[in-house]
DNA sequence: AATCCCGCAAATTGGTTGCT
DNA sequence: AGCAACCAATTTGCGGGATT
């Protein structure tokens, strides 16, 4: 009691709207809706008229139903429904200080009390549970009435049962007094809202690599001095300045679609090593006037192994490498497939590069997509350590995708240690659930074995069916023969499937 | 239970505008 | 010019779900 009275005098009035955005005016409502509350009917004083109407909506969303959302398009039917009221949009006059007063927000002449979200919410829940299609709940990303996005997005694999339909406000009206960290942190640091960012200067060795990659439409997107907020290691994200991503085009249509609809995409990064994975583009806010763009999974890791510390500055480039094949990303990869590379600026490069001299390159693991190479152990050398065709597979933006389960095994010792506790001999046939590159493949070929390979990726299909095109064997059509999976669209994932397998084994 | 990770939106700050 | 109110851009606190 008493927060919002106090409410800091700069702050802005549109604050606490926002905050409140979606409230009910009950005696509009009514008016509107021709709805009569029952007295005394609950606490917070709605009867079940509204909720009943709200049911109706409920009704009528799952009437609307899409694959990725369910949309009600505003002032298609219920146009006089405003039961979800956003306030944020309400009167732009509203100059009084708004004050709490038994349980109700005062904001001038105006009365509006509480929304009963967790009501709605269940309410919702429940209704949508009841009647929706199980496939269909599951695949059910958001939820639109007029224009309120009831967003459920954060839950990547969440089913609809154990889904809150966040309704975008907070839940307790009251709000907290957030500690006030930053004035004092950051007193007198600048806050740059004009770009004077630097000429853009791609590293050499990023524009030869992005060339043998043969990628196309290079650009620079953002310029960032990072902020603690960037490497705090429990917010595992980089904001990417709305400023400097906002105007340009670096996303394809449907790669916003996918965005907006599944909340991240998955984008081959170069890191400031050169070497290559994964990081997960997000977009805050989708949908609304103000969208974030921000680099989340794996970015903690990079800041870790770079040491990335505050003040430390760093590049985001994008560009696109077409893919012969455009099957991969169901064909979508018109334009190229997205890629970024993560350069070092100034201070920050430096203190890499001296950090590299005295630890060397003991992290280096034979692991996906590293181009590092294990020194000492006098391991004997073998061709295929390195992999024949990774060199080849990272020239053409190929390298392991977590997607789909993938990791480039490069140690023909392991693998020989696996054929041998196999026990494949000759004359033995293997069932290979995603060969990728073929090098167990080819370790089970020397072995006599016959292989009968299953694999997803396309890409991969037609390299490990060129790489083995010339083995006498494989014309033979007896050593090796490749299943291109049609199990594109399940959720297909070798080692899930090797793993599931064996569990089974185990338990029989 | 602890930690990680994610997303929202409050807080902060510099810029802009309008009034005196 | 000086001031206040408003606007816009950005950082980051924090809640809470997911994962370990």
């Amino acid at each position: 009691m008493g927060e919002i009275g106090r409410e800091k005098k700069s702050s802005h009035p549109h604050a606490l709207m926002k905050s409140t955005s979606i409230m009910i005016r009950e005696k509009e409502e009514e008016q509107k809706m021709g709805l009569r509350r029952k007295k005394d009917s609950d606490e917070h004083g709605y009867g079940s008229s509204s909720l009943d109407t709200l049911a109706e909506a409920a009704c009528f969303i799952a009437g609307q139903k899409t694959k990725d959302e369910i949309l009600v398009p505003p002032k298609k039917r219920f146009s006089n429904f405003n039961f979800l009221n956003d306030m944020s949009a309400g009167p732009s006059n509203m100059s009084t200080t708004p004050k709490e007063e038994n349980g109700l927000i005062i904001r001038g002449e105006e009365e509006v009390s509480h929304c009963p979200i967790e009501q709605v919410t269940n309410l919702l829940e429940e209704y949508l549970i009841q009647k929706y299609p199980k496939k269909l709940r599951s695949s059910c990303k958001s939820i639109t009435i007029f224009g309120q996005k009831l967003s459920c997005a954060k839950k990547k694999r969440g089913s609809f049962s154990n889904m809150l339909l966040g309704l975008n406000v907070k839940k307790d009206i009251k709000m907290k007094k957030r500690r006030v960290v930053v004035a004092a942190k950051n007193k007198g640091k600048k806050v740059k809202f004009d770009n004077d960012m630097p000429p853009s200067n791609l590293p050499e060795e990023f524009k030869s690599l992005i060339e043998n990659m043969n990628g196309t439409n290079v650009q620079r997107l953002v310029h960032k001095s990072l902020f603690e907020s960037d490497i705090k290691s429990q917010q595992c994200r980089l904001l990417l300045p709305r400023q400097q991503t906002k105007s340009t085009t670096f996303l394809e249509p449907h790669e916003k679609n996918m965005l907006r609809n599944y909340g991240f995409l998955t984008v081959p990064l170069i890191d400031p090593k050169l070497k290559q994975q994964e990081i997960n583009l997000g977009l805050w806010n989708p949908n609304k006037a103000k969208e974030f763009y921000v680099l989340k999974s794996h970015w903690k890791s990079i800041v870790s192994e770079y040491g990335l510390d505050i003040d430390d500055v760093v590049e985001l480039w994008s560009f696109r490498v077409n893919h012969n094949n455009n099957e991969i990303n169901g064909g979508y990869d018109n334009g190229g497939q997205l890629h970024f590379a993560l350069v070092l600026v100034g201070d920050a490069i430096k203190k890499e590069s001296d950090k590299e001299g005295t630890t060397s390159s003991a992290n280096d693991e034979a692991c996906a997509g590293k181009t590092s190479r294990r020194v000492g152990r006098g391991r004997r050398s073998n061709p295929d350590d390195s992999h024949a065709t990774l060199p080849a597979l990272n020239s053409k933006g190929r390298f392991p995708r977590k997607s789909l389960g993938q990791h480039y095994m490069l140690d023909s010792e392991i693998k020989e240690q696996l054929t041998a506790a196999a026990n494949v001999g000759e004359g033995d046939v293997v069932l290979e659930i995603g060969p990728g590159t073929g090098s167990l493949t080819n370790v089970l070929i020397n072995a006599g074995a016959f292989v009968l390979a299953i694999e997803k990726d396309p890409h991969m299909a037609t390299l490990v069916s060129e790489r083995f095109a010339e083995t006498e064997r494989f014309k033979e059509e007896t050593a090796l023969r490749l299943v291109e999976s049609s199990l594109r669209t399940s959720e297909y994932r070798p080692h899930q499937y090797l793993s599931q397998f064996l569990f089974r084994l185990l338990i029989i």
